[in-house]
DNA sequence: TTACATATAACGAACGTTCTATAGGTGTAA
DNA sequence: TTACACCTATAGAACGTTCGTTATATGTAA
């Protein structure tokens, strides 16, 4: 019977992340059932059980694993040289990718903005984005002196998550046409946006 | 027994409305469950169930319930007369504060975007947004005629939203204060952000 | 009397979780 | 090398609870 699905521990976590995360992202904690995650899976509930505790801790650590591996990118980015400029054009385009290319990544993460409580964000802040979003607001601090640097941050962000959240929606919206939903566009516009406002 | 707790049928609607948006907003659909509103409105889960169909109907007029009359308050604000500039300065001022006292609203968009489908996200483009984003998109193309208007459009209520969407975890983030949440700071920075970008 | 708002009670299904058992690998002592 | 104890990964079956939903009865107002 058993011994026969994965050779290791490791193995056996790997396949259920694969699976869990996505479900997680798309349907969220209470719209995902454990059944559910062990038949993608392929195992049974309980061998479910015999990795995880209970299914926060799966919940949790999906959110972990997702959220793992996304900071070496931007560090890399944020430390180039080139002009003050440049470092923006270059961190627009990157983070544009990075979350266009992980649409788990990004559900999850607006998941956790709606239903994280505080101890889940402070570790979120904390121990995922803390380095990033310093680097992120000394740019804005070296683009823009005369504004606040951690309000400027969040703009930069918020602009470019706000286009890939409303994804969805957008195609019904007056003026809405798919190659807004292209990445190289939305960086584009973005960075436009910053470096001149609505100045013509 | 009966005709104790209301009057008519749409005071009970309204009681059963006031109890579930809420708790909507704040868990999700499958977070919430039709005896929890039930008992938060002092009624039987069999009367919620005389008053609506099924849970998923009572969750789309939840929706449309809260997402209504928000549009005559911005419709108002974007037919007043003044510079391009001062009209865009007053739509985010009231678009913020719009969205700041209604958590509910936003909550409920913003769980909508991911969680919605197709059909769903088509009415509330069609039936809700419609007329005000094209208002908006309007007033977009005559600050920026040179930009995509449907782009430049919802980058300006990214802006807003992000900021809103974002107050949990802001405090815990490098340079965040108490400030960056009062509406009006928020609709300060993003005022001179989108007029000049971040030229000093 | 009729129509409706309400409540009690229950339905079957699904939920998260746990109990129990077994197949197979691993370390150790005879 | 063999024998036995132990551990891990697995699964079947069931636990008690809650889910969305409904059938039925009763009280009140018109």
């Amino acid at each position: 019977m058993a011994r026969a699905k994965f050779n290791t521990a490791s193995e056996a976590l790997q396949a259920i992340f694969q699976q869990a995360i996505p479900l997680f992202a798309q349907s969220g904690f209470s719209g995902v059932s454990m059944r559910q995650i062990a038949t993608a899976v392929g195992i049974s509930i309980a061998t479910l059980y015999h990795h995880f505790p209970d299914k926060q801790t799966l919940y949790l650590r999906c959110i972990k694993e997702s959220f793992a591996n996304k900071a070496d990118s931007l560090s890399e980015v944020l430390s180039q040289q080139g002009t003050k400029e440049e470092q923006l054009q270059r961190f627009i385009h990157r983070f544009t990718h990075l979350m266009s290319d992980d649409d788990n990544f990004r559900r999850l993460l607006q998941r956790e903005l709606l239903d994280g409580d505080e101890t889940r964000l402070q570790v979120l802040a904390k121990d995922v984005f803390q380095t990033q979003f310093e680097a992120v607001a000394d740019l804005a601090k070296k683009l823009a002196p005369q504004c606040d640097a951690h309000m400027m941050a969040i703009s930069m962000l918020g602009l470019i998550l706000f286009h890939l959240e409303t994804m969805p929606i957008r195609p019904f919206l007056s003026g809405g046409k798919a190659e807004h939903n292209d990445p190289e566009v939305i960086a584009e516009h973005v960075t436009q946006l910053l470096l001149i406002g609505i100045a013509p």
